[in-house]
DNA sequence: GGGTTTCTTGAGCGATCACTCAAGTATATA
DNA sequence: TATATACTTGAGTGATCGCTCAAGAAACCC
């Protein structure tokens, strides 16, 4: 009997996530989505409630895209290479809209406020390092990198390489696939 | 003739610096800003004029801080030291209002709208890698690390690693001085 | 003390913020 | 075709945004 949708809702999510992502909380107003989901603000809040709801959907999305891209690269490459890739890969997706990590950007825009939104950004950071810390795990039980390392810390460390070649990325007149390849070549020495 | 002012200029700067730092472009309001400096609009305009030009002049002087501390720290130790304690001593310091980079977080926040005070802290992050630059430079000449290596180099990677290690350190549950002493134990192996 | 100058005060400006809701429109079933 | 059921529309809500300005208060000169 209902009148179906007109937008496809994950395309309409996906959407959400690259302006969030791109500019921010506060950066990107209602007027800013209205025009890039093209919905009227009853339809949108029909859909999704809030701004801030959106923001978290968006924000759920983001890590599990990022969380699937390592997966893909483990599949089919193995936890060193997939690891030695990663840096470079989150830096060069030319259909990224920014080179900055949308966690990181969350957590820094909005713990300061103790937003609830830089909370749910600070336990997806955890999660990836997690998967980071199981596949360093998994190589010294391969024997692949020496077994005297602990791999939450090895996770750790890489995990801060990485959101500071990210932040490095985001500026202008940096060579950042340079900062990737000694990210990975610092693996080697493992 | 003259009233004089009832405030501090300086301290007044360090105020709003130490505001801004913790709590973002967008996430200060006029209302924090009259209530953290105790000034009524007016007052508030007659000696800032706007709160872009002294988010321009905090901007300013947290960078200056930053160099300042730097080069007590090479006058105190050396070139070689004083970038191996830079890194513990960015995010423990106890009186800082956040651990991370005041000028990343600008970039971070302002860059996607073009705004010139993301031109400016992107400036600013040029001048410390420059800072950096000079003292592999000088360590080379001085004999300290090899001499087969690009100080412009080392000094962009250098920056990138203490920017994910502020970063890192916003997070709760991460032992941040620890991703330090991995770094200041790198710049061991040059 | 009178006059001048600067600083401080705070009500209030237009613009924009996130958001609401009653009315209109399109699609389904009967 | 008639009716029911979503979905879409957009003017408009109160709150907050950065900011202005006329009036009052305080410190200097003579």
């Amino acid at each position: 009997m209902p009148r179906k949708p007109n937008h496809d809702r994950n395309e309409l999510i996906a959407r959400a996530r690259d302006l969030f992502w791109r500019q921010g909380w506060a950066g990107t107003s209602l007027k800013d989505l209205e025009a890039v989901l093209k919905m009227k603000p009853g339809s949108f809040y029909a859909a999704f409630g809030s701004k801030e709801a959106l923001f978290e959907i968006a924000l759920d999305k983001y890590a599990e895209g990022g969380a699937e891209r390592l997966a893909e690269l483990v599949q089919a490459h193995g936890p060193m290479e997939a690891l030695k890739r990663y840096p470079e890969l989150a830096i060069c997706r030319e259909d990224a809209p920014a080179k900055a990590c949308m966690l990181s950007k969350t957590l820094l825009e909005l713990q300061a406020h103790g937003h609830p939104l830089a909370k749910r950004a600070s336990a997806h950071l955890m999660g990836m390092e997690e998967q980071f810390a199981a596949l360093f795990a998994q190589m010294q039980s391969d024997g692949e990198i020496a077994a005297d390392h602990d791999p939450k810390s090895l996770a750790r460390r890489y995990q801060s390489d990485l959101l500071g070649l990210r932040v490095s990325a985001e500026r202008e007149g940096i060579d950042a696939p340079a900062i990737a390849r000694e990210i990975a070549e610092g693996l080697t020495r493992l």
